[in-house]
Formats: C-alpha cells, sequence, structure tokens
DNA sequence: GAATGCATGTAAATCGTTACATGATTAG
DNA sequence: CTAATCATGTAACGATTTACATGCATTC
C-alpha cells in the first residue's frame, strides 16, 4: 500500500464517493496538503478493493463504464487509523522557492524585488482562502476529536504555513529594497 | 533543463567543487530545502558541462575515474540568475504528516498523542540545528545581497518552518489531552 | 443542438530512488 | 594492513504525471 492509497481511504472513510468524487474533493482544499490527479486515484481504488478495505456499489451512471460508489469496511477504518499513528516518514524536501531564494544573489536586485512581491501576492491569496476555511470549519464547532476538529487543525497549518510564506517574501524583498 | 541542474549550479556557481563535495554540500543544510543524492547530481553536472554553464577540470585522484573539479562560466553564472527571478512552479503537495492528522479521528487518542508528541521532538530538533546554522551566519554579517545574506534568509525560513510544526504537533497533542 | 459536467479507465513518457559497481588515498 | 574517506559512474526499479480514450446526462 503506498500512502496515496491511505489518501484515498480517508476521504471514502468520511463520506462514500465515486472516483470522480474523490478526485474533486481532492483538488479542494485536501490540495494544499495531498494532492492526487484522477489516474492515480483509479489504480488505488482498485488496491483498496482487492485487500477489503472497501466495497464498491456499481450504480447505474453516465459514461462507458456507469458509477461506483466506494466506501469503508471495518477492517478499511481500522487499517487506516493503525496507518494514522505511525511515524511518517519525509520524503527528500523539494522547495523551489527556497532554492530559488538561495541563487538569487546572481540576479538583479530589482528583478528579484518583482518576484518575491509576486510571490508574496500569491501567499497572501492562499492564506485568505484557508483562512476563509478556518472560519467555516470553527462556526461548525466540531468536538475535539471529531473528523471536522482535524480538518480544523490541518486547515489552520495551512493557513499558519501561508502565512509565513508571505512575510519571508515580504521580509527579503524589504531588506534587499534597503528600508528595513 | 531540470530544476536539480540550478540547484548543483548555484552550489557550484558559489564555490567550485567536485560531484563527491556536492553531494556532501547538498547533506546538510541545503537539504532541508532541495535532497539530492550523488546519482542524480553526475548526470547534472554532464548537462552543465553540454550547455557550457560550467567548465571541468580533470585532476589525478583516487578511483577509477580520477577526480573532477566543476566550475561556472559567465554564461552559466547569468542562467542563474534568470532563473531565479522566474514564478516558482510549486509542484503537488505531499505532506504526510498533515495526511496522517487528516485521519487522527480513526485512531486510538492515546497512540495519537505519543505520535504527535515524538514529531514535536523531532521537529524541535530540526528547529534547534537550524538555530544554530543562523546564529552562524548571523554571527558572519554578510551584506544585504549577497550570497551569504541569502543563505541567512533560507536558514531564517527553515528555522520557522520547524518551529511552525513543533508547536502545531504540541498544539494538537493538547488539545487531545484535554487540558486546552 | 451544442457545450459543460459527470464518470471511468489505460498507456506512455518522465522522473526519482535505490542498488550495483569500482578503486585510489590517507590515517590509524 | 585495515578501515574510513574520497571519488565517479550506471542500471534497474518504482512512482508520478501527462496524454489518450470514451461516452452519458443535463442544461442552455
Amino acid at each position: 500500500m503506498r500512502t496515496l492509497d491511505f489518501a484515498v481511504l480517508g476521504l471514502v472513510a468520511r463520506e462514500p464517493s465515486t472516483g470522480y468524487q474523490l478526485a474533486a474533493r481532492m483538488k479542494w482544499p485536501v490540495a494544499y496538503y495531498w494532492a492526487e490527479g484522477h489516474s492515480g486515484i483509479y489504480p488505488s481504488l482498485r488496491r483498496l478493493t482487492d485487500a477489503g478495505w472497501v466495497t464498491v456499489t456499481a450504480e447505474a451512471g453516465p459514461g462507458p463504464h456507469g458509477k461506483k460508489v466506494y466506501a469503508v469496511t471495518p477492517a478499511g477504518r481500522q487499517a487506516l487509523g493503525e496507518w494514522a499513528v505511525q511515524p511518517p516518514v519525509d520524503p527528500a524536501a523539494r522547495d523551489e522557492l527556497v532554492l530559488k531564494v538561495s541563487a538569487l544573489w546572481a540576479a538583479r536586485p530589482t528583478a528579484a524585488i518583482v518576484m518575491l512581491a509576486a510571490e508574496a501576492r500569491r501567499w497572501e491569496a492562499n492564506r485568505a482562502e484557508l483562512a476563509d476555511v478556518v472560519g467555516r470549519l470553527e462556526e461548525a464547532g466540531d468536538p475535539v476529536g471529531s473528523a471536522g476538529w482535524f480538518s480544523l487543525q490541518t486547515a489552520l497549518r495551512g493557513r499558519d504555513y501561508a502565512r509565513g510564506r508571505r512575510d519571508w517574501c515580504r521580509r527579503i524583498a524589504r531588506g534587499l529594497s534597503g528600508d528595513e
């Protein structure tokens, strides 16, 4: 089982869905911490079904293949909980923004400031979007330990991460401009 | 050219090195934002040489292949500067820790707290390490806009990122324990 | 009747990681 | 003389991404 299988399993366990719906749910707001296109999702669903962690219910639907609704089994839910408490292995870091900043000494300062300002705007937009999600989840007021409460925690982290990047870009741009 | 090629070019541009030395420099403290094993570096050096962005100087050395020192050319330095100010494309996010947290509702709370405490320790260690690097770079006092100053900026970001993750893990664990 | 959204799958190409492979130099 | 370090490369495997491929249902 790959990590992406547990990403899919986690979504199915929260709510039964079709592959298409899972792809849509992954686009937002899950995408900021785990993004997957549909071409990864369908083989994953196959593996989860073979393992007995999800069940399939074929329904009449659009397209040449019909429509299939997936749902967790008790074994799947247990496997998800056991996987979630295993220490995560974090893969090799690949942060292009930070890498670019480390090379900015070779660039024209004005061009560097333009790039950093654009990045700051991008991250501000991202921050605002996630702050919205946080607001809605806080209003929902799900109890501590529930699925909704954990969603709130992930959104909080996303918001703070985006804010951190925004501020970092701004600070470097200000430093380069000379008005510290 | 791949992003990794610019990672290699950036290091070579700061200081001429052998492939082996580049691999060592990437292990630390570059690794927290861009990690690469030696097996990616050698083909990369080949591409950079073919493009005329670095030069090779063969020297007598250990091993069946001798020793090769790489250095930037003016064209390579310019290409680095131009690449650095292009807006970065950030790839699909894959954050296993956040993904696990989003699935923690399916786990036993005590096991979840143990995992989160271990992660908090890991990030605290990482934070302390990078705080050290920040301290050393601050003492060096490189001028604004220099390579050293940009190194300081990347280290600052790494430190704050690690601190953010540590605090996040702690907060969730505290929330689950009930003593808010 | 045309466009958009729903829906599922496969194939090929690219990318990254791990394992394999070799051997000189230096310090203990 | 033995172990660690320096040093460079390739091959195989596994994962990921992009492109290909199809076609129903609904709305405008």
